[in-house]
DNA sequence: ATTACTTTGCAAGTAGTTTGCAAAAATATT
DNA sequence: AATATTTTTGCAAACTACTTGCAAAGTAAT
């Protein structure tokens, strides 16, 4: 089989378990959702949408449209969000088969990401990577009791 | 002794600690700096800059006053930064002894704080506390080896 | 006290993101 | 399959959190 052939057949598959997603999260199935979400499925990321906005083909949809598929997919959790600089999301399909959490260089930018998940072992593994001058940020977000009562 | 009288000394107190942590840290001491810093010390936060500008005494300083002295604390490792809300910082007076993290909730956004730092524990401890539907950021940040080279 | 350097207030600017609204597309109903 | 209903989109304008340029004021060093 030659390759073209192959990678037309990976695309399909993307925009079928796209559609299977969207649908499975009660979401309309339009052209925009369909091709950031297969993006995001291809793509590991995590991106911002300004880059999400950019890998897209030209003239396929507008950027305000891009933030509003994004923000619909962090709703139904499809999509995970990491803010790693300051007031700047990234984004990229939750899977929870590969849960992982990043390590961003504080000159340079780059994004790396790593799959332990206890701290001090972490922060040793980041070591033996090479990092210096090492921070975490942990944060925690949940619905309260008083919430839930109300 | 009279409470006013012990209140007047707590302040004082917070002034001579603000003074002795900026020049320690070799910034100048500024009337903006020294209130923004006593503020910290005295409350716990973490507080976003504009909840900072309005604790602060009227006409003390400018708003882009608050957000310069606080960029240079964060700088300096004097304040850490916590993201909890979308594009919005939360700042807190850094005390290495006190280290923790936050919970916020995602409906009416309040924020509480928790000093267990190991995940799952923590994932338990807080449904405990009565929170539900939780999810956690975790996000390194570090100096690579290309840029230590550079 | 004088000089050199730093910080501040003000107003304008910027980046990232959101929103109102009419047109277009998707889904539901017949 | 055609129509009605609901949802989504593009566009432009708005918005929020934050930053910046510059002259005036404050701080620190001599």
């Amino acid at each position: 089989m030659p390759s073209h052939a192959h990678s037309h057949k990976k695309v399909i598959d993307l925009e079928a378990k796209s559609i299977e997603l969207l649908k499975a999260n009660g979401l309309s199935v339009t052209a925009p959702r369909k091709m950031i979400l297969s993006l995001l499925l291809k793509e590991h990321g995590p991106f911002s949408a300004e880059e999400i906005f950019k890998k897209l083909p030209k003239y396929s949809c507008d950027q305000a449209t891009v933030y509003r598929c994004l923000n619909q997919f962090v709703e139904t959790q499809l999509v995970n969000t990491a803010y790693l600089e300051k007031e700047l999301a990234h984004f990229e399909f939750n899977d929870p088969q590969h849960h992982h959490h990043h390590i961003i260089c504080k000159l340079c930018k780059k994004i790396d990401s790593f799959h332990d998940c206890i701290l001090d072992k972490i922060e040793t593994n980041l070591l033996k990577k090479g990092y210096k001058d090492i921070q975490h940020r942990l944060e925690f977000f949940g619905v309260c009791e008083t919430c839930q009562k109300a």
